[in-house]
DNA sequence: CGACGAGTTGAACTTTGTCAAGCTTCGTGG
DNA sequence: CCACGAAGCTTGACAAAGTTCAACTCGTCG
């Protein structure tokens, strides 16, 4: 049987999920879901994705990333049409996740079924985060507060080494994230960069300054909320 | 049995959820539920509340309101403690909506059920909106587009009368919502007004010209997609 | 070698925020 | 009943943040 983390499906450990059945590979760019279809009940395995609405006037919000260990949709309302599409950002692969959700639904497993909610939990919380972002924060904060926000997700699924992780991120998907200009994205990077908090480029980031970094975001740490 | 229409519990007529048990009443800007606390399990019948994250620094973003019909909290994990707290914008009146809950997981009552599962849909859809907002719009298309959300809400709890509700929020509330300043929100809110688009004021809302909104802010109804 | 595309930079422009002053409204106390 | 002060709403002028457009760099690929 399963034992999974105590926080959520992204925090189990990778050898658990990556044993799932049905793997497949997607193309970069791909969609995994339209918007309004039902959502495959999938997880990733490798690679990123995002959420996002197209709205018609080719600007486009991203709502949030999935990454490694993510859920791809929406784990408690499996049977109603996402308001969002899924699309991959990086070459992916997924895996289902029917034996794991089927699994919560027994009685006997408990701590499944609890880590599953406070998957949606999670989800809920990340959007949170968005909001906060996207309506309080100039662009320099933002900028710092995804990436920790990304930096502490990453960890849990041991994607992080030394305050360094990869990030797959072209500037153009970072500015819709961030509902800023591509231009504008640019710019704070760069500056933080000289101010030498943080060093960006090629796929990778490596926060320099962490702790001076959490205070320019305001940054508070997830796992704090979602231990309980 | 409660019969409901097949939106959510918000569209369910009135009549059904104001006689619900444990009627309670709050006086404006009290304390709904704290951040990270257990959220009640009720429903508001009169009033406006909002779900609010305070960040210390005196920023506060509203991640959206509670409108008569509205579940105080989040339906599916109410377990789980809410990542935002709930105040309520004037005086409230709430009833218990355990009755409603305990009904649904009768597995009788399967439109009931879907019911509560529309209505945690409908708070995602929200939820997006408000995003795509805060992401993508400009003050103005942000005013305008709150206010057809809140018209199209109002609507189907036959709290709207010819294009025209009672909002009573004062121009700081707006502000928190849309992430903008007070006063930016009054110039947009002016400008809107000149144009003869829409006549605010004094606690109500009037939409002068609804198709011409409906283009400003891009608007695309909820219940299209809620209907499925 | 040149053309292309992604990434970066600079400069003008637009949108939004800030500050300060004026205007209501409303409740209070003389 | 009226004057007063306080608080909230509104407006204007200026400052700051962000966007747009265009030019420039620098690898990559033909």
């Amino acid at each position: 049987m399963l034992l999974l983390a105590p926080i959520s499906l992204s925090a189990a450990r990778p050898e658990l999920w990556q044993d799932l059945p049905d793997p497949q590979h997607h193309a970069s760019q791909q969609d995994l879901c339209t918007a309004d279809a039902l959502s495959p009940s999938r997880l990733i395995v490798a690679g990123w994705a995002c959420r996002c609405c197209s709205h018609a006037d080719k600007r486009r919000q991203i709502l949030g990333f999935l990454l490694p260990g993510d859920f791809v949709g929406r784990v408690l309302l499996p049977d109603l049409p996402l308001p969002y599409g899924v699309v991959a950002l990086t070459a992916l692969k997924t895996v289902s996740a029917r034996p794991l959700v089927e699994a919560a639904a027994n009685p006997d497993s408990a701590a499944l079924a609890r880590a599953v909610r406070l998957t949606a939990h999670l989800d809920d919380l990340l959007l949170f985060n968005q909001l906060m972002r996207l309506g309080q924060q100039t662009a320099r904060e933002r900028v710092v507060h995804l990436i920790l926000e990304l930096h502490e997700r990453l960890g849990w699924v041991g994607l992080t080494r030394d305050d360094r992780f990869a990030m797959p991120l072209t500037p153009d998907v970072l500015a819709d994230a961030l509902g800023l200009s591509v231009v504008h994205v640019n710019r704070a990077l760069q500056q933080l960069r000289t101010d030498g908090l943080l060093d960006v480029g090629d796929g990778t980031v490596a926060l320099l300054k962490p702790e001076q970094l959490q205070d320019i975001a305001k940054w508070t740490s997830l796992s704090g909320t979602l231990k309980q």
